[in-house]
DNA sequence: CGTCTTATTGACATATTTCAACAAAGGTGG
DNA sequence: CCACCTTTGTTGAAATATGTCAATAAGACG
């Protein structure tokens, strides 16, 4: 039996503000149901026009864009509370591809009843716009750091983002984090080979600023990593949860 | 005296949606003026709160990011019919600059208007999610590029887009166009040195694809141009002019 | 026991950056 | 009108960060 809205396990997480009874209780007649999938189940497809929008409940995935001579970029990492989809629904087509990277469980949204939910529920509508300005926002800091700085600042970066996005769904333990991502998939985010990920990724370690082994990474030297990331390590900005 | 929005010279452009009456005159009682600035004026201010909302009337300007060792990311490029200050309306404060690159004129909107906006015209309110959800799309294609290609592949693209915008404004003239950005702006934009931006546009230049002197841009080769981009060449999409 | 995926490491190749110098154009003040 | 300065573009040479190639190791899995 699928999740009731009132009883969603990521409203009381510190990422996301709070909602009224009346959003909660339009958001449960908006859902379809909840799809469960595999790790390695491609959930949306670059190009395709996807009927459905999800929110992430519960496992991790990553979105890319394939290019022409089969390089891959990845975009972001997607973690719970995340929309996927957004883009088909407004726009008929997807941009980039999304695909489970441990098993998921995602609730399942109507794109037709998208324009409703506008008419209705105009504050719904004005968070969907702050999402989607959120994500512009996340996407305009990759550019600049891919763009503009080296190897070991976009590892640090990312890192910093991951750790930092993982603890306000509090899913981290103590100083550590269980993370499925492949070397791979960091290589992909950050426009660098493998072979050199592999060796900046080595330099954080050597130099005690991280592990990540197994699967999980493990915080040694935050400051020093906030520092190498140029980023701020302050407090979490809240958004709202779609 | 203003630009009366019914008799606004951006709709009858090929890039535009076209607007129901009822929307145009919304859009002029939402419409608080019109700004005039000079070229080289700073127009939003990343981190700052800006208390309005602009889209572009005339001119062309540029969004940035400012990294700490004061490198700079140009996100992209502000054509007529661009929105500006969207994240500062929406978020609170901008996550970039703008600048204007020649003389603007641009329509301003109060900020505090826009829940009404979603209230009362749900269809705007689409509008503007569409448009937020628009720039991610293409910070995606940006990212992927920079990420994975080399420079000539980057030129292309940067060029292609800048010349496919241009020709949806009806901007061009025959085979060329004006546009007022430095080579320090497109090796920004691209996270390439001045100096590789400059031979990497000489080779453009010998190979015949293309010239750009005197601020104007001219296609020589504009198929080849497209291979090179590997950025698709056909219809243009259409958006909603806000 | 093979086979696959992922991680690791060294040597070498190369795209891009950095440094440095110069040229052309426009503005400004004497 | 001329000297001077700033901005923008151009070019060559050297330095370096990153990519590519190749080989090995370790674990998962059938």
């Amino acid at each position: 039996m699928p999740t009731r809205c009132k009883d969603c396990p990521l409203h009381c997480k510190p990422l996301f503000q709070p909602q009224t009874d009346a959003e909660t209780t339009f958001m449960q007649q908006f859902k379809r149901g909840e799809l469960q999938v595999q790790a390695g189940t491609t959930l949306l497809l670059e190009g395709a026009a996807s009927p459905q929008l999800y929110t992430v409940l519960k496992g991790l995935g990553l979105r890319y864009k394939t290019l022409e001579e089969g390089q891959r970029q990845v975009l972001n990492f997607a973690f719970p509370g995340d929309l996927l989809g957004l883009q088909s629904a407004l726009m008929g087509e997807m941009s980039h591809s999304a695909v489970a990277s441990t098993d998921m469980v995602l609730c399942v949204f109507d794109r037709g009843g998208l324009w409703d939910l506008f008419r209705e529920q105009p504050g719904r509508g004005y968070d969907l716009t702050y999402l989607a300005a959120q994500e512009e926002h996340f996407l305009g800091d990759a550019l600049a750091t891919i763009g503009q700085r080296d190897a070991l600042e976009r590892m640090s970066w990312a890192i910093l983002k991951l750790w930092r996005r993982a603890e306000a769904l509090e899913m981290t333990e103590g100083d550590s984090v269980a993370l499925p991502w492949r070397q791979q998939d960091l290589a992909d985010a950050l426009g660098l080979s493998l072979v050199h990920t592999n060796k900046t990724l080595a330099r954080l370690k050597r130099e005690g600023v991280i592990t990540w082994q197994e699967g999980r990474l493990r915080m040694v030297n935050r400051a020093r990593l906030a520092e190498l990331a140029m980023a701020e390590d302050g407090e979490i900005i809240t958004r709202p949860l779609f």
